[in-house]
DNA sequence: GAGCCGTGGAT
DNA sequence: TATCCAAGGCT
């Protein structure tokens, strides 16, 4: 890719040819509008590495807002990268229930371990050493090295995918194109407070170069935007277009126990909601099976009016619910445990399971 | 490279 | 209601 010739940081837009976007003025924005995070140093200081492992994996594809109390409880819980390696992992998935994508509790577990293993316990200051961590990407590993440590790294999430396509119009559509950016990102890095311009460039991205109408005219860099001068900015990034979203169903069996304890079983080790904890069911496919095969154990089973709709990622759920209340004598299946209602906040169990048991009235 | 992997809020 | 999307990684 070709780069415009390095021009003063000062220099201005000659007619019809934008300046060239200055890291200090975009820093200086960030000086006077960043925004309070519980995971954020103060101005001028570093974050803790932990923290910022801990935030980062759980700010993958989650927003802020989701984010908040499940760091505090974490870091509460668990203060050091030490005693995270020490948790069981049960107790692990148990906390990080609730905010989905499953593997990464799985992978925040294991990456404590090996920093421990490996590293005696403290990160690695090294792009590569963190990027040869489990769960931890090229963004992460770029995010960590930069907030962390200062280092020279160009972390490329969302946000920033979106303030540069948008500032030099690149129009590839994503992922393609996510090529092109990464370069673009990597040539606008300076080497003075690298870390403080990748958090400038996502609070830029989340606060102002939002994904529907930017507010361009509080941007600190407006004037170099070439999506901005060419007048429609919310055009970038480019993506491709996707799929259908096909629909599964099911029949979840809500086995309830005289004493009000509920039937649980874990699911797989691999694959959906691994190692998590649900309500026993007939696969879900296209067509909802007979449910018959399938119950846990023999009961009368009463249809619960109404369905439990769930979307995931890639297909989209539909759950009807069969109830079944036994006597105390009845005994867990093979595989399955009795679980009363106060249980519940030490089960790892998905949202999708919460709305299952909360179809049956039970919470 | 493309499919898999959750959830909840905003529009 | 439908769609998008939020500090992505793994296989």
């Amino acid at each position: 890719m070709s780069l415009s010739p390095a021009r003063p940081a000062a220099a201005r837009s000659v007619a019809g040819h934008a300046s060239r976007p200055d890291p200090e003025a975009l820093l200086a924005w960030y000086d006077r509008h960043r925004r309070r995070l519980p995971w954020r140093a103060e101005p001028g200081r570093r974050a803790d590495p932990y923290h910022v492992f801990l935030s980062e994996i759980m700010l993958q594809q989650t927003t802020v807002k989701a984010v908040g109390p499940y760091f505090s409880a974490f870091l509460a819980r668990w203060p050091t990268v030490a005693h995270l390696a020490d948790a069981p992992l049960e107790e692990v998935l148990s906390a990080w229930a609730g905010l989905g994508y499953y593997a990464r509790a799985r992978n925040l577990h294991a990456c404590a371990k090996a920093v421990v293993a490996r590293h005696g316990g403290h990160f690695p200051q090294d792009e590569a050493a963190l990027l040869d961590l489990p769960g931890i990407g090229p963004y992460t590993a770029a995010a960590i090295a930069a907030i962390a440590f200062d280092l020279k790294a160009s972390p490329v999430d969302g946000n920033i995918e979106r303030v540069v396509s948008r500032l030099h119009a690149l129009d590839e559509p994503l992922p393609k194109g996510k090529a092109a950016i990464r370069a673009s990102a990597a040539a606008l890095t300076p080497a003075r407070r690298p870390g403080d311009f990748a958090q400038a460039m996502m609070d830029l991205g989340a606060t102002i170069c939002t994904p529907k109408s930017p507010a361009c005219s509080l941007c600190p860099w407006m004037e170099p935007c070439v999506a901005r001068a060419a007048g429609d900015p919310a055009r970038y990034p480019v993506k491709a277009p996707k799929g259908e979203k096909p629909s599964r169903a099911g029949v979840a069996f809500l086995a309830v126990r005289a004493d009000g304890a509920v039937l649980l079983r874990t699911r797989p080790d691999k694959g959906l909601l691994a190692k998590m904890t649900e309500v026993p069911s007939t696969p879900w496919g296209p067509q909802p099976e007979a449910p018959e095969e399938h119950a846990p154990l023999k009961a009368r089973w009463r249809l619960l009016p109404g369905a439990v709709e769930h979307v995931f990622t890639h297909f989209a759920l539909t759950l009807r619910v069969l109830r079944a209340d036994l006597p105390m004598s009845a005994a867990a299946p093979a595989g399955h445990r009795w679980v009363a209602p106060e249980g519940f906040d030490a089960e790892a169990l998905p949202s999708v399971m919460r709305k299952v048991l909360a179809q049956g009235g039970i919470e």
